[in-house]
DNA sequence: TTGAAAGTGATAATCATTCTCGTCTAGGAT
DNA sequence: ATCCTAGACGAGAATGATTATCACTTTCAA
């Protein structure tokens, strides 16, 4: 599996040591967060990597394709790992939890929605929101 | 047609001067547009409402489900009026003309997949990237 | 090993959005 | 029609997330 080094490498960027320290604190993570909210963690624990560098990193990965952003509260934007493909998102209102969608089922209704009022489609996206098994359950979360 | 007052009154909204000429301002537009630019483009043609005002308004339109975000450039968000009922929407990449799909054709894949992995669904959101007619003809666009 | 290019981070700067608060007004009550 | 008051307005200050700066450090291909 195209493990971190890979990863950084075909978004472009140097495998420094902050960068992997990004990436492992992303992947431990598995919901979104904000590069402030990651910065203040990773800095707790001492040794964390600057809050430029994570903004400047969690950039880069969106713009290569392995990590999504999501809209935060107020002018907030939290980023999540992602494989590169395309896929749709199942956000879990209570946890924030988010789950990976990869089968695309909606690119027929996409096309013809679009070509019947005159569009070429170029993508698309969608997203499910509800709560996930463990919050329906009322078990308790991690976050 | 709902008229302008009684979007207003809907909204929880009084109907002033100032959010008739921002309601107008939004119809006459048609596609997505930031509160920045809206009060440059009023505050252009004299009297236009100040920018808190057209924050409080635009957000308390989306509140209601008068008007939706989008997310614009760095750290900006757009707001387009639409009728308060679910939809999607086709987007052109070129002009930024939005055109709504009113009859929702993928609750049924969102239950599927959401009860697949164990969620309920509470809501989903789906937005079709592409050209529109005249864009792919080369026609020249207003803005 | 070495040097050029890329990365880092403390800090300053930017800028969209929100808050404040004194003044004004829509619109129901009289 | 007039009154009253909760709601609305707006100019400017405050906020706070994100970006830019720039001198120093590190990566990595040759």
């Amino acid at each position: 599996m195209t493990g971190r080094q890979a990863m950084l490498a075909d978004a472009g960027l140097r495998a420094t040591r902050q960068r992997t320290t990004i990436v492992r604190a992303m992947e431990r993570e598995g919901r979104p967060i904000t590069a402030q909210s990651l910065h203040a963690r990773l800095a707790r624990a001492g040794r964390g990597p600057g809050l430029a560098t994570i903004y400047r990193t969690l950039q880069a990965l969106a713009q290569a394709g392995y990590a999504r952003t999501f809209p935060a509260g107020e002018g907030e934007i939290s980023y999540k790992l992602c494989d590169p493909g395309h896929h749709h998102h199942l956000i879990c209102e209570r946890c924030g939890r988010v789950v990976e969608i990869p089968s695309c089922e909606i690119e027929g209704w996409a096309t013809s929605a679009a070509r019947r009022r005159g569009f070429s489609v170029s993508s698309h996206q969608a997203d499910i929101f509800g709560l996930c098994a463990d919050c329906r359950a009322g078990r308790r979360v991690t976050a």
